[in-house]
RNA sequence: GGGUCGGUAGCUCAGUCGGUAGAGCAUCGGACUGAAAAUCCGAGUGUCGACAGUUCAAUUCUGUCCUGACCCA
């Protein structure tokens, strides 16, 4: 996963970074603002549904008493209806932690998408951006063919994506389509000439680990306070505003089980239960990712102190310009 | 009280014209390079309601009982 390079280089010469990438309702949005306060520092959002607008209940966004307590970037930067990605983000996060590294103020990067934070630390591979006209056409041979019949097409242009995808992962079929069609190169070459070695960060992952017990009622605690706090009118606004159900925002996690309550296709029991099983399965999914990475270092939820003190290690002799903390 | 249709994996259900069973979901594990809260892959799971009868063999046929839904009284 990551390169050599990625590992040899004099790591003195990058910005220093800590970031918390954790499962949902482990306390990772709680846990950034305390370090921030207590550092001095920013966060800079990893999650991939808070970087829309109007989409703040379900997303369990920070608050704006936490947003004026730490100042929070890469938060409600497009409209639900934009185009947003993983290259997107890296690109801009990359920006934001630019200009924070010149001021000399320490940056914490907070998030459960497991892909933005690797795109920050690590890049990805450069292609035009995504043609919503090419990837629409392969969506509707998918439609009206069969993902068989795209994995075969993939197969004759680009045998060896084909081999490494699975036929019926249509997703990065259409991807490595794309990629052939607008850039003549085959994905895989990218990939493997990149190998994510664009890695101008030395970065103290941190992780909050929590026991699957716990985790489940805190997820129900977490379903039942949005439900509270009006998740239900939030999608109604949203809606409202325009933003359909076929946006990609909309089928997040929530906001596409709320909608299917609107259109009466469900009790709101059942949305409710359906919003706790999904979130359930979408932790252990991140689980999954971010226990893959060996350079993160894991801590209980009441380690705060632990965690301040590996920060404060982390951060000692790393230069930071005018204000160190 | 009579009738009809059910009782099979944690859940919803399919199936076996008699040779001890399967799908989806859940569960567990995994992947992930411009959709990632997305998308996909792999694995396990059962005294087939109870008891008896027929049979070489019953979850499957027969009987009784228990139990659920509905209909008629």
């Amino acid at each position: 996963m990551k390169s050599k390079e990625c590992l040899k280089e004099n790591k003195t010469a990058k910005i220093p970074l800590v970031v918390i990438g954790a499962p949902t309702a482990t306390g990772k949005t709680s846990l950034a603002i305390e370090l921030a306060e207590i550092f001095g520092g920013h966060i800079v959002n990893a999650d991939s549904m808070q970087v829309y607008r109007y989409m703040d209940i379900g997303t369990a966004k920070p608050s704006p008493e936490e947003r004026r307590r730490v100042t929070h970037h890469l938060l409600d930067v497009v409209n639900p209806d934009e185009e947003y990605n993983a290259a997107l983000y890296a690109e801009q996060a990359r920006t934001v932690i630019s200009g924070l590294a010149r001021e000399g103020r320490p940056v914490f990067v907070a998030g459960g998408t497991g892909l933005y934070i690797r795109a920050l630390l690590h890049g990805i591979i450069e292609t035009p951006p995504v043609d919503e006209n090419i990837r629409n056409y392969y969506k509707g041979l998918r439609d009206r063919h069969g993902r068989e019949y795209l994995h075969g097409l993939l197969k004759t242009r680009d045998p060896l994506a084909a081999a490494r995808i699975n036929p019926n992962d249509s997703v990065r079929v259409i991807r490595a389509m794309e990629v052939l069609d607008q850039s003549g190169r085959s994905i895989v070459d990218l990939q493997q000439d990149h190998a994510f070695a664009d890695c101008p960060y030395d970065a103290c992952r941190v992780g909050i680990r929590v026991d699957r017990e716990t985790l489940k009622s805190r997820i129900a605690a977490r379903t039942e306070r949005m439900v509270e706090d009006g998740l239900l009118e939030e999608v109604h606004g949203l809606l409202e505003r325009g933003y359909g159900e076929n946006l990609k925002a909309m089928q997040s996690l929530g906001y596409r089980q709320v909608v299917e309550f609107i259109r009466g296709r469900h009790s709101w029991d059942r949305a409710v239960e359906l919003i706790n099983r999904e979130t359930w399965l979408y932790s252990k999914r991140q689980m999954t990712w971010f226990s893959a990475d060996k350079t993160i270092q894991w801590f209980d939820p009441d380690e705060s102190g632990n965690v301040r003190k590996t920060v404060q290690e982390f951060f000692s002799g790393k230069h930071f310009g005018k204000n160190d903390p």
